[in-house]
Order: structure tokens, then C-alpha cells, then sequence
DNA sequence: GTAATGTCTTTTATCGGGAAAAAACATTTG
DNA sequence: CAAATGTTTTTTCCCGATAAAAGACATTAC
């Protein structure tokens, strides 16, 4: 068992949906385009239509015999690739109570405990010690460093400086860049959600997260651009597990967002500039709030 | 062949330059954190010194019994880590002519012509994406981005950014911080090299990345600290095949840092902030300077 | 003759295994 | 009895192998 198939069972379940839309399926080149895998998976993913008998298949004519079913579909929990598995494993521990500044990260004891093979962990370590979290001791263990008060504060004096700066860049960007567009999308996007916020809360970490990208691509830099990817990560799991008064949160960075988006159309630096720094402060509160105390770095 | 002894033979080597000073060596627990390696590594190195006839041993006691000669040294190249010389050959094509930004990384092939395992080789470009040079194409390919003027743009733009907010929180810190013995330290290595810069330019590099390093660890922002890294990897690569105008190059930045830290000690921020900027703005000029013409991203 | 399909080759993702190195445990010695 | 040495266990590092997935080449169809 070396390797799952999981591009397949997941691009499998995604082509299932298209089966609703159309009587027959588009060429192999351009299924692959539009599920992002090579045309081996798209065969792959026909030959089993076609034994399922959800497609007649005969060359260029893939022509929809009947709806898909739920049994269609493969389970949900089989599509996810290995990285993700490790990931969410392996934050689960992190945010869990217990897991406490300076102690030692075992590549072996994770692998087992998640059923995988221990190059998978450790490339994983490798890939996620770019967020700050963990640190390599060679040829030993890695070392926790643990989501302290200390990190939350690196983390967001870094994240004003990028994002103020990626702020004053967006301003200056000329009338016919495409990123007016996009902004314009996201404040309806924004206006729609402030109007169902009692329902909609939930959906405001990836509109959030939208919103700060386009913003933090004006930099044009791919060091801050890069960047976003561990506010992102952070926001992604610490809130997972932070539910407490989310929907007032949410509903107060909405309104700040709607002032954020206004300052940037009016162009004026000034304004931007106390918007975005508005913005922040409050996020950085959130953040630092949610941080329990006994969470603190323990003396080496 | 599943893992080099280089641990062991390197300590060893270091090991064998202890000889010299001692009549007899320390515990193996000492030992060991002298050399920065466990004592099973130790143990190993003493048996072969005694085998050998280096050393006598005896439990407790490691009597010297005689220096060390040339042919006792393991030879250098077999003390190098698997990362270090894949990075090496790595970095060597990188900034070999015919690198241009778009072009395909394939890890099968970098493993043959290295001569290692496939595994090592993904550690490693899972390890040097970070600095921004590369990126991961899921389930498929790694694409270079290139060393273009872009990218040497985008690194001192975050430099810029990262030290000036390091050096002024510099001049902050008490007076009782180490940093000021580090400092002075620092000032008279640089007026000694100042002194002898016709023969010792070459030794600028060293100096150049333990002063900015001294002052990227004032910020207290492990980002910031860390992100020195991707700096000090460009340095010392890029400068290793660029050796033009360098004595010239390293006198003006010898002087640079003087008046830096001059500034620094008068713990005026506007001085600060000036020196700062005046050596950053010398040190992009520098680096872009030394960017090939040709060497531009392709259009995707 | 371009763009699809059919077939074959190469590369990536992942595992298990084994030597090197670290770490833990047991025993001895000053 | 604390700190060393002796012994055993565990973990890290790295390779080779293999299925999944991508990619390249050959052939066919419009």
C-alpha cells in the first residue's frame, strides 16, 4: 500500500457533479483542465462511470445515462491526500490541552499514531516549521515552541507591517487593474453577509481570508504574499477551536472590513492607513484574547 | 547503504585538533557536548583513537598517546551531510548559466546526477522553498522561479523593511543587554579588518552576517530573525560565483558598518535610521548590480 | 492537419527496512 | 550517591521498491 488514490476518489466525486449540468461529458484534455488532474485520472475516472453505468463511454461520446446517486460518491474521509490527514492530526495534538512549550515532537511515535509512514511525517515537519511553531534539533527531535502569547505577537507585528504596507501599494495601484474589480465583488459579498449575520457568521473566516489575500497581493512581493499563508493556517485552526463569541467577533470585523474596503476606494493614504490599522488592532485583541494563559513558554 | 557515518567522522576530526592541547581527554558526557554529538558517538570515536593507537583507554582514563598526523583526519569531503551536498550541487545549477526562471525541477533526475535517494532530495527542495525560489506544482514538478531581478527586489525590500525595525529597536534595549559587549565586540573586528582590508577582504562575509544577525535578534520577532536566513543563503551563494569589485565592495561595506554602529552606540534614532539605510540602499545596489541582464522571468 | 483517443514511459508519493546516532536504562566507580 | 561507564532500546536518516498520477508518444477521427 504505498500510495492512496485519492486524486482520483476526490476528482471522481467532483466530476459526479457535473453530471447534473450537462448530457455529456467534454473531451479528455479539457476535463483534466477542469478538474486539475492529468487525463490518466480523467480515463480512470470514465472507465469507472462507464462500469457504473452512469455513462455510456465510446471514444468522443460520453453521453449521461442517469443522475448520480448518493452511493455514487465515494466517502468524503477517502478523498483527503495524506498531507491534510498529518496536518490536522497533528494540530488537533498542538491546540489540545497539554501540549506545552519545549516538549519534544516524536517523527516515529506521530507516524504510528496516525497509521502513516514516517517519511510523510517528517516531510510534513519539514514543510510546516516555516510557521514558527516547532524547531529541528539535528539529528534529534523537533522541538515544540508552542502557540504562546510570544508567537501570537511576532506573528502579528509582522502581519500590520505587511499588511499596512500591502495597504499603501493597493492605493496606488492604476484605475484599470483588475483588483477594483475583485474589491467590488468582495464588498457585495461583504453588504450580503452584514445583512444575514445572525445565520451567515460562519462564513466570514473565508471571506476574510479572500479579502486580506488580494489586499496583501498588491505588495507584489512574494515574501509578504507568502506570508498570508501562516496568518491563514493560525486563523484556520485556532478558531476551530475557539468558538467563544464568534458571531459578535465576526459581525464587528464585517463592518470593519466595509470601513476598510471604502477607505481603500477613496484612495486617500490617510484614511486607509487608520482603517487598516483599526482593523488590525481589533484582530490582534481577538487573537491575543483567545490565548489561555496558562499557554506560556516554559524556561529552558 | 542506507546512512553515512558523517556524524561520526567529523566529530572524529574535530576530536583529533583536542589532542593536541591535552594530555588526557575529558568524560564521554563532556566529551560529547564539546564535540555537540551523544555519547554513543563518542564512545565510537574513542574505540577507533585506541584502536589506533591514539589514545589509551581504560574506562575513566583517555591518556594521549601520541599527536595527531595527517592521515589520521577522515577526508573532509566524507564529513559533509547529505543536505549539505545536495544543496551544494543544487544551488550550483541554480546559478549556473541556462537557469532560467520557469524551467521544470525533477526530483528523479537531481537524485541520479547527485548520486542519492529521492527522499533526500524532496527534504531538501521541501526545505529550500522557503526562500522563495522555487515552487511545488501539486502531484507534479517543482518550477524555479529564478534568481531574477524580481526576487532580488522583493528580499531587500523585506530586508529593508526588517532591519531598520530591528535597529531601532536596538537602540532601545538597556544598557545591561549583552548586545552592547556583542556590539563593541563586533567594532573591533571590523576596525582590525579595516586595518588589514587589502589581504583579509575575503573574510568580510562571516563578519557581515554575524553583525546583521546581532541586530535582527534585537526585534525579538522569530520571523524576523529566521527570515536573515534567506538572506544569508543569497550571500553566500551568489557571492561565491560573483567575485568581481569584491575587495573594493567589502572595503566600502566595512565602513558602512562602522558608522553603523556608531550610530548604533550614540543611541540616537535618527542617526540610527540613517546608517541603516545608507548601508541597506549600498548593499541592494550591490546585489542588483551583480544580476545578470539575460537572467529575466519567462512569461508563463 | 489539428485535436482527440489509445498506449507506453517517467515521475511523484509513500511505505518498509536497515544502518547511524541518540536516548534510556543498568551498573560501576570515585 | 552523584557522575561516570557499560549495555540496550528507540529514533532519526536515508535508500530502494511500488502503486498512483503525470506526461510523452503513437494512432485515429473529424
Amino acid at each position: 500500500m504505498s500510495k492512496s488514490n485519492n486524486v482520483y476518489k476526490d476528482a471522481f466525486n467532483r466530476c459526479l457533479r457535473l453530471l447534473d449540468e450537462t448530457k455529456s461529458l467534454p473531451s479528455e484534455p479539457e476535463l483534466g483542465t477542469l478538474l486539475g488532474v492529468s487525463r490518466t485520472t480523467v480515463r480512470s475516472i470514465l472507465s469507472r462511470m462507464e462500469e457504473t453505468g452512469l455513462i455510456a463511454w465510446n471514444k468522443r461520446d460520453k453521453t449521461v445515462l442517469r443522475a448520480a446517486r448518493p452511493e455514487d460518491f465515494f466517502p468524503e474521509e477517502e478523498t483527503d491526500s495524506l498531507a491534510e490527514i498529518i496536518e490536522r492530526s497533528f494540530m488537533r495534538r498542538l491546540l489540545a490541552e497539554g501540549a506545552e512549550a519545549g516538549m519534544q515532537i516524536n517523527e516515529l511515535e506521530l507516524a504510528r499514531e496516525i497509521g502513516v509512514g514516517t517519511t510523510s511525517v517528517r516531510e510534513f515537519l519539514i514543510r510546516f516549521s516555516r510557521f514558527g511553531l516547532i524547531e529541528k534539533r539535528r539529528n534529534s527531535h523537533w522541538v515544540l515552541k508552542g502557540f504562546t502569547r510570544a508567537f501570537a505577537l511576532e506573528l502579528t507585528e509582522i502581519r500590520e507591517m505587511f499588511e499596512l504596507r500591502s495597504a499603501s501599494a493597493f492605493v496606488a495601484l492604476p484605475d484599470e487593474s483588475a483588483v477594483w474589480v475583485d474589491l467590488d465583488r468582495l464588498e457585495v459579498e461583504h453588504r450580503q453577509l452584514a445583512g444575514e449575520i445572525a445565520t451567515r457568521f460562519n462564513e466570514f473566516s473565508e471571506l476574510d481570508e479572500r479579502f486580506h489575500r488580494l489586499i496583501h497581493r498588491a505588495s507584489h512581493n512574494r515574501f509578504i504574499v507568502d506570508f498570508y499563508d501562516v496568518i491563514a493556517m493560525i486563523f484556520h485552526y485556532h478558531y476551530q477551536w475557539n468558538k467563544a463569541e464568534e458571531r459578535q467577533r465576526n459581525e464587528v470585523a464585517v463592518q470593519e472590513h466595509l470601513a476598510y474596503i471604502a477607505a481603500l476606494k477613496s484612495r486617500d493614504p490617510a484614511k486607509v492607513d487608520a482603517a487598516c490599522r483599526k482593523h488590525l488592532k481589533s484582530a490582534r485583541q481577538t487573537l491575543l484574547s483567545s490565548i489561555p494563559e496558562g499557554r506560556q513558554a516554559q524556561p529552558a
